[in-house]
DNA sequence: GTTTATTCCTGAGCGC
DNA sequence: TGCGCTCAGGAATAAA
């Protein structure tokens, strides 16, 4: 599942690999994926065909491309982008059919064919087998605090549809002080206040569960009865965890997440409860416990994160 | 205004 | 072999 480490590697590889590229043409094969433009499928086409990607960004697990016209009298400075959320099976593949052959991915949802592109490379391909992942052009607004809109953002500013998202643990720019107090307003479970990327982004279920047990906090603590080096326990543990799978490329656990080559990350050998259940925890080796949470699963160790006798659910 | 439940979608995996 | 069922879950949206 692609979270803040896996969108992260997906950035980095289309920032290498396409920037200065221009888009010759693009062909949508399900429109499903561009659901979130306005104007639909014609209109992304449309939107797309002749500009030029000039860089890749990303805030939590939203990735764009900041998009300048190629024409001399143009604009220069980015004031749309091409928007892409990897939702949980969402690959943007950089493909060169001379090198790798005409082959399309069963699940291949739009293509976007290139033009001048650095590493040579001819498609953007975005794959996506459940579909919750889509693509679109938006403006881009500026940010309320003056600061770049996320890694690999010079501007500041941010996709209108990511306006209302908070920055993410790796975010310079975030103010963590601040974070904590936001955390601690909120009258829930602490795993819900790290799922809301109102709150803070780009954490997901996978990182959220290894974070609580890093931190040894169940997920139904309160948020308004943790203390605050409690939060800050719970966030340091958050940044690691998800620093650490950066830097081997994220979590695969099949062929749903791979970065712009088509490669699995490693980290799935790393993660200490998430979807572990039974297995001994890492620390204790009392099994893994699984309960239902929000329409999903919540790992934990039963001894390390003690369910609260009264948190908030 | 804040918090929670529902909904979207596909295909792998499993039991019968 | 093949059918039907369950499960995975990010986040917009509706509902409480």
């Amino acid at each position: 599942m692609p979270e803040l480490p896996e969108v992260e590697t997906v950035r980095d590889g289309l920032d290498r690999l396409v920037t200065g590229a221009v888009v010759r043409d693009v062909e949508v094969f399900r429109d499903y994926s561009v659901r979130r433009h306005d104007g639909g499928p014609a209109g992304f086409v449309d939107q797309l065909r002749g500009r030029r990607l000039a860089g890749a960004a990303r805030r939590g697990k939203y990735l764009w491309l900041p998009l300048t016209d190629v024409a001399p009298t143009g604009q220069t400075v980015p004031a749309a982008a091409l928007l892409a959320h990897l939702g949980m099976s969402g690959q943007l593949l950089v493909r060169d059919p001379a090198v790798a052959g005409e082959w399309e991915h069963p699940h291949l949802r739009a293509r976007i064919h290139l033009d001048g592109a650095p590493s040579g490379a001819r498609y953007l391909d975005f794959v996506d087998q459940r579909t919750f992942g889509h693509l679109s052009v938006t403006d881009l607004a500026p940010t309320p605090d003056g600061a770049p809109g996320g890694r690999g953002s010079p501007l500041p500013a941010v996709p209108e549809p990511v306006a209302h998202i908070g920055r993410d643990l790796l975010d310079p720019a975030l103010d963590r002080p601040a974070l904590v107090e936001r955390v601690r307003r909120r009258r829930t479970g602490i795993k819900r206040a790290l799922l809301d990327q109102a709150v803070v982004s780009g954490v997901g279920n996978i990182y959220a569960d290894e974070a609580l047990w890093r931190a040894r906090v169940h997920y139904a603590r309160a948020t308004d009865r943790m203390t605050r080096p409690v939060v800050g326990r719970v966030l340091d543990a958050a940044t690691e965890v998800m620093t650490e799978a950066l830097g081997q490329g994220g979590t695969s656990f099949d062929d749903l997440y791979v970065d712009v080559n088509g490669e699995s990350g490693y980290f799935s050998r790393s993660l200490a409860v998430y979807g572990r259940l039974g297995e001994p925890c890492r620390r204790c080796a009392t099994p893994v416990r699984r309960d239902e949470f929000m329409n999903r699963s919540s790992f934990t160790c039963p001894v390390c994160q003690p369910r609260p006798r009264n948190g908030r659910w």
